[in-house]
DNA sequence: CCAGCGGAGTGGTCGGACCACTATGCATCG
DNA sequence: CGATGCATAGTGGTCCGACCACTCCGCTGG
């Protein structure tokens, strides 16, 4: 009652292996999006190992977003989409520190400048007024919290209107709150709240005038302030 | 004898808080890079949780390029550098198809572009030997496997010679073996090794000149050619 | 017809046993 | 005395079997 499928010589772990396989599985379009699996009792007796070993399979494909395990119901291929694979782009950036801070920056004002030129040439009105939403509500109060979550949700929408889902999932890992939180907070203790406003106008400016150029150069300046502030800050 | 660090009212899985416990021993510094863990065991009484519970959230962070286990030696944090941390975005490369190709070469475009015109105004004269040798040698066959390689090695070099290991190990996982090889299938069928070569000259021809604006057409131009190729494929 | 209950099925957790590999130190040999 | 080799303890890797927690669905009874 052993693995009809057996080949090679071995490599790696028995749960390496397991990932592959299902990961393969997926690539070959043998699992579907959305698409439930077999037990882990079933899975573990189809590629010949133990459900612990299965199970570690699992969880390591879970937190890769790949798997959606749901309790006492199954497991599930989820609509892997951009944003449930790279939500694991989060992880590097909380990990991060000293120069690497400053090249995860640089690397999102490259993304981020391109996105709002982007924008700038493709956002509809509803999604314009969802920015200046936002950016109104950023200045109207004090509240540090509150100001960093509408300054998320300001450049989230101008990502999406970019109409690259993958690069709004990358600049969302880029920007992650915690992230945001260790940099900002050093950063606006140096009274740079009017700075950042000036700069979250020139970027509204530009997106409502569908002037790509000054988007690009508005939000590149906007992420090179805080990138510059980091550089100094270290060195 | 149980956890005396116990707290508030448990969310999610054992195993989730323990990868979160971890994590964060790492993003406070409490566990510096290259630094052995206690044992699984030791791990695993210390949280209140079975070993098996541990495992899985130590193979969580295997496969996450945080950790590292050595079978019969320990459990080590990686060196947490750009590499470790970001092979994962191999992955996604991997699971994608149709319009998210087109939206991950895009996103490679972008930040090839630009790495490359970083790369004309640092890169050494050693590194440019170096990109050179690759050029010749893929010029020099005709065994598509090994254009392949150095087709890789030039852009790779390219990547590093812009001193940004962040950007460099992202290309590096949206030019993965995989993923390369299953466009490049196509695109090369249709006899289009003559514009590639033309197109890796112009780009050394930039890089020699030391002229970044050049360069980062050039680059630009090279992948918007795959990326147009395939949107065709598409449509 | 519907609400409520119950059981079957599934993932989640646990504990323990054993295997495979590594590293260390000691005994042995040259 | 130094180098070699081996025994051994310690570590991660694998497996098993049991039980818990939750979900889902069908059955029952109102």
């Amino acid at each position: 009652m052993d693995g009809v499928d057996d080949e090679a010589p071995q490599k790696g772990t028995v749960t390496q292996r397991a990932i592959e396989r299902i990961k393969s599985m997926i690539a070959e379009g043998r699992l579907e999006p959305g698409q439930r699996l077999p037990t882990e009792r079933d899975l573990a007796a189809q590629l010949g190992i133990s459900r612990s070993s299965m199970r570690e399979a699992i969880r390591a494909l879970t937190v890769l977003g790949v798997l959606e395990a749901r309790h006492g119901s199954g497991i599930y291929v989820t609509a892997l989409e951009a944003g449930d694979l790279l939500e694991t782009f989060g992880v590097v950036a909380d990990l991060s520190r000293g120069p690497r801070l400053v090249e995860l920056l640089e690397v999102r004002r490259i993304l981020e400048s391109t996105a709002t030129a982007l924008a700038a040439a493709r956002i509809t009105d509803d999604q314009l007024a969802e920015v200046e939403k936002h950016l109104a509500a950023m200045n109207a109060t004090d509240d540090p919290e509150e100001i960093l979550a509408h300054d998320l949700a300001f450049h989230r929408e101008i990502a999406a209107a970019a109409g690259n889902e993958t690069m709004a999932a990358i600049l969302e890992g880029l920007s992650s709150r915690t992230f945001r939180a260790r940099v900002w907070r050093g950063y606006q203790e140096e009274g740079a709240f009017t700075r950042t406003r000036r700069e979250h106008t020139a970027i509204h400016r530009a997106l409502a005038a569908r002037d790509p150029e000054a988007a690009r150069a508005a939000a590149a300046a906007h992420v090179g302030e805080v990138e510059e502030w980091l550089r100094a800050q270290l060195g």
